[in-house]
DNA sequence: ATGAACATACAAACCAGTTGGTATGTCAGC
DNA sequence: GCTGACATACCAACTGGTTTGTATGTTCAT
């Protein structure tokens, strides 16, 4: 197979296939001889580096927090001048992302929290730390959409900001459902539509120039994707 | 505990064991062992009743579409006049069963095709039939809703009626994640604004008289629950 | 008395974690 | 610049407990 590799990348292959397995089947389905044999590993070097398979998931998590943030801190849908703009760039990007099965798009924290969060609450406070964090990362965006009339009045910009991800997180679940990556498109599409609503109830006394914003705006296609995808593996 | 019962309730004892534990924990981490301790009956009981531990699995998504169809298709939101009316109810309903720990109120379709969807085509399939089935049941009040100038043109009623189960699971899994089910209120609210919002778009020549719905418009609290929970249990 | 609805005991596989090693690098002291 | 003590990174085999599923009864209603 891969061929045991470098010394010192253990831990790493490990994460790695973390991420693909757990994706794929689940934590609890997703034994540590799998992690092992996927990594090109042995449990003795499981154990060195990981005090447990819990140990491991909450890495795992802390690792795809690292790896998300840095995909979506490098994106060029910063560089839009209007935060309106850079909401709806972040969108396209996360639409340009969705490709593959379930498991080459969909959220690690959100699938290894359904499972872990009565059961194990570092795992639970890891996944939390990485949604509500990402989440996070878009709430100054969305509060200069929103300080004009709205402020604190109607709509919260941490609130809304949750509930980008609460779209994408039920989006990837019913996706899985429907076996059909089409769903979360069309959520993505819902999710524009509404923040543009937001953003006019917002500021109807700036009307912005040129953004008759009608369904499909500035779509980056799938051909056309800004930047290449760091956490994504071959079957 | 519960006095091993009545002959010929075990299947039935099962299942609802099934929904309880599964939402709790998930459908691998939940043994059939533990499944009988719930239900009360043996390993025998359990194999006659089902081939295989899959089996009970898809049973249960099915006999959780029975149950949850019996309690909205009862609820008393269908009586409303108006179809916008109608679908304010039913968000209003959504809300007023939140309560309790989240295996209380999350959906177990949403919990059991995260882990099953690449494993078990019969249990995705039967959680697919779940969700989507419900998501069906809005089709009718939102196409009405639709049914003026945006038809066919801008926003689909099938699709946006997924739209609202995308929102409900993804905030199931974020309250999960925070460990606060105000995720879910919050998410819902969001979903009256923007159903309101592509009702304003779909029929501004008709405005709906003394309906400024403007954040808490007639949301039943906590305390006047509509209707008694039917899957609730104790912990 | 016959079949459906259970119960009891058991088996084979699996799984997280352990034990007791070996290989490799590092660094102090000479 | 070499050596020996030490630490880190790994490996293979094993263990005790768990898990799904089976084999073989027993009970009870009709």
């Amino acid at each position: 197979m891969t061929g045991r590799s470098v010394r010192g990348s253990a831990r790493a292959r490990l994460l790695d296939a973390a991420v693909t397995l757990i994706r794929e089947r689940g934590l609890s389905a997703t034994t540590v001889d799998d992690l092992c044999t996927a990594a090109g590993v042995t449990k003795g070097a499981f154990f060195h580096h990981f005090e447990s398979k819990e140990a491991l998931a909450v890495a795992a998590a802390e690792h795809w927090t690292v790896t998300t943030s840095a995909l979506f801190a490098a994106a060029p849908y910063h560089d839009h001048a209007d935060a309106l703009d850079r909401v709806h760039a972040y969108l396209d990007l996360r639409s340009a992302l969705i490709d593959g099965p379930p498991a080459a798009y969909s959220c690690l924290a959100g699938t290894m929290v359904q499972e872990a969060h009565a059961s194990s609450p570092p795992v639970r406070a890891a996944c939390a730390a990485s949604i509500l964090g990402h989440a996070g990362t878009l709430e100054a965006d969305l509060a200069e959409v929103l300080t004009r009339r709205n402020a604190g009045t109607d709509v919260d910009a941490a609130d809304l900001a949750r509930f980008t991800q609460v779209v994408l997180q039920g989006a990837f679940v019913v996706s899985k459902a429907a076996d059909d990556p089409g769903i979360v498109l069309e959520a993505i599409a819902h999710l524009h539509r509404y923040i543009d609503c937001v953003a006019r109830d917002a500021a109807p006394s700036s009307p912005r120039p040129g953004n008759e914003r009608s369904g499909q705006r500035h779509q980056t296609t799938q051909e056309e994707i800004p930047m290449t995808r760091s956490p994504r593996r071959r079957s």
